[in-house]
DNA sequence: TGGCGCTGTCGAAGCGCTTCGATAGTGTGT
DNA sequence: ACACACTATCGAAGCGCTTCGACAGCGCCA
């Protein structure tokens, strides 16, 4: 490989004079920077990225970590790992992939050795560990999520608060107005990530503030035939539907519905609000407000890139606002039998 | 954060003596290591990545790179990526995320780079143009998955051969002799991967070698009905089936088989082989030899730390030998009505 | 007792880059 | 013609580590 020797040689100029024609932190005449580009060329070279990094002390890379409970599905993470990647080679970085069993690991080395210039925090559960370590540690991190404590750590997440108040409002614009919810099993909306509850809070306020009766509904793991049987207790003409939930759970409520022959979007309209998966893998596809990694990622890259780069003031916590997509699962409420 | 020069000051001691201390590259009387040992426990040190990397010529960090149709599954390249960067943290590496749109971009900027001491390849295509790459590059790397052209590289992947004869040789055992296989979609099989064929042409020389007479059919993308139909004009009384395909399919075709009032294990023996979805999400938890992640990825990340750090010599293609997993959709075929 | 080989430690060089300060060269206003 | 500001370039220092060669001190054998 040819280091920065060969190329000024090659151009018949020293060395720093390379570096500054490549980074242009210093006017150098046209002509110079065009005989060190074409030498650049004619060698091949690329600088060496540890020399960069111990002289620059900027590695130009970006540390991702996914703890990894064996329980959770790794490759919904895995899919916001690739995102934070496309995102941060956008903005000059490469990524390290973190995947310790011990969470604070590989953070901690990470940061300690210089390895990466800042770290984005995946899958945040409401008690993180990763929490307390990033207000330790001095060093630029983002939070994709956000946990209970948020002060002195900077996060970015789904607004998913609006979420919640967009889809009831589709449905009430609609003529819905006996709305319920399916959330997320009762022990994941407690003791994982908070989410589930922003969007469960803010989905009965705004019921609330439209003068409906909220009715939210927790699923099993896989199933949510008893949550429907939940809804249908207090509903029992529900006729909107919000889904807040796995991909398994909300194939199962439509599979549910069908089995009540109640139609969508005739009967009840729905939609999936807050929800990673694509609802065109649905055996109905409903409207949607995604989850969306590329944006979440996308914001988280870019503020810490900012904080890197030109230590910008970080901001706390910063929602992304929700995107409705429709694809025709409501529609206005047919007049009702007298 | 500390220097070796802190702790060495610390340790009452040269910082050439920290290192060795630390690297056990000569030998250092036990006392002056436990003071070394100390201080740096102390401190906190650990040394600083770019200025190792720089001086001792090694990163320690593996690249993997998963090219990024937007056809394709991200997830289940992102599962082997996750699978990769345990197997290296193991060995001491760290794991840099590489998914250019461009495949070989990465690649080629990792290794002129010095970042990444090798690495390791995903998600490889028949005709694949990092081949060439990596054969040009002279920088360690391994393929998970077998190209075409395996001269002057490196490949690591299940013996899908041997997972073909060890699928028929357990329906021969249970004395079934009607045996088909769904492979993949016939596009998939010529243009994509080349395993799907080395799957099925094992499977028809091994049934021949049997005496049996082979019939292969090819799902279209995402059903089997058609296949499952084609291999009943062939085999009108089938008894044996070997599913070497996508989830998806194979789901549709235990879904064609009860359609058709066919039990299994009853009247068809099943077992799923060289396939990476775990066969208990089916409706019918079938016999399986699983395409596992971890260990084509141990093994990859195993050869490819030897290359780098002794300067083996690189094997040219490692078949992960099969493991049947028995699972009660394979039993002894019923005595047949006369 | 002198020479020899070990063992344990140190100092210095060097990895390839960035960046600071110095300086030669150029043009401007007086 | 001279001082002055500016531009373009260079040399050298330094980032924090590894590693090589040197060598002091030691025990051992002759």
């Amino acid at each position: 490989m040819p280091t920065i020797e060969d190329v000024a040689r090659e151009a018949g100029v020293s060395a720093s004079t390379v570096s500054y024609a490549l980074s242009g932190k210093r006017s150098i005449r046209q002509d110079t920077r065009q005989r060190v580009l074409d030498a650049v060329e004619r060698l091949g070279y690329l600088p060496n990225a540890s020399a960069r990094m111990l002289a620059a002390k900027r590695a130009q890379i970006m540390a991702v970590t996914a703890p990894l409970h064996p329980d959770t599905d790794q490759s919904a993470h895995m899919v916001f790992a690739l995102e934070v990647t496309k995102a941060a080679r956008a903005h000059g970085y490469d990524t390290l992939l973190l995947v310790d069993d011990d969470a604070s690991e590989g953070m901690r080395r990470s940061a300690a050795t210089a390895l990466a210039d800042g770290i984005v925090v995946l899958d945040v559960a409401a008690h993180d560990e990763r929490a307390d370590l990033a207000r330790a540690l001095n060093h630029p991190a983002v939070f994709i999520g956000i946990p209970d404590r948020t002060d002195g750590i900077v996060c970015v997440d789904l607004d998913f608060a609006a979420a919640a108040r967009e889809a009831v409002d589709a449905l009430v614009a609609a003529g819905r107005r006996r709305i319920g919810l399916i959330s997320h099993p009762r022990t994941a909306v407690l003791r994982e990530s908070n989410f589930p509850l922003r969007f469960r809070d803010a989905f009965a306020a705004h019921t609330r503030e439209l003068g409906l009766s909220p009715a939210v509904a927790y699923p099993d793991l896989h199933a949510a035939d008893r949550a429907l049987e939940d809804l249908l207790a207090v509903l029992p003409d529900l006729d909107g539907l919000v889904l807040n939930t796995t991909e398994e759970v909300a194939q199962s409520a439509l599979d549910g519905l069908a089995a009540r022959g109640m139609t969508v979007p005739g009967d009840v309209a729905v939609v999936a609000a807050g929800v990673a998966f694509p609802t065109s893998r649905l055996s109905i596809t409903l409207d949607t407000i995604p989850l969306d990694a590329a944006a979440s990622c996308g914001k988280a890259v870019e503020i810490l890139a900012g904080i890197v780069e030109d230590g910008l003031e970080a901001p706390g916590v910063t929602l992304i606002p929700p995107t409705y997509l429709s694809h025709g699962s409501v529609v206005p409420a047919a007049p009702r039998p007298a």
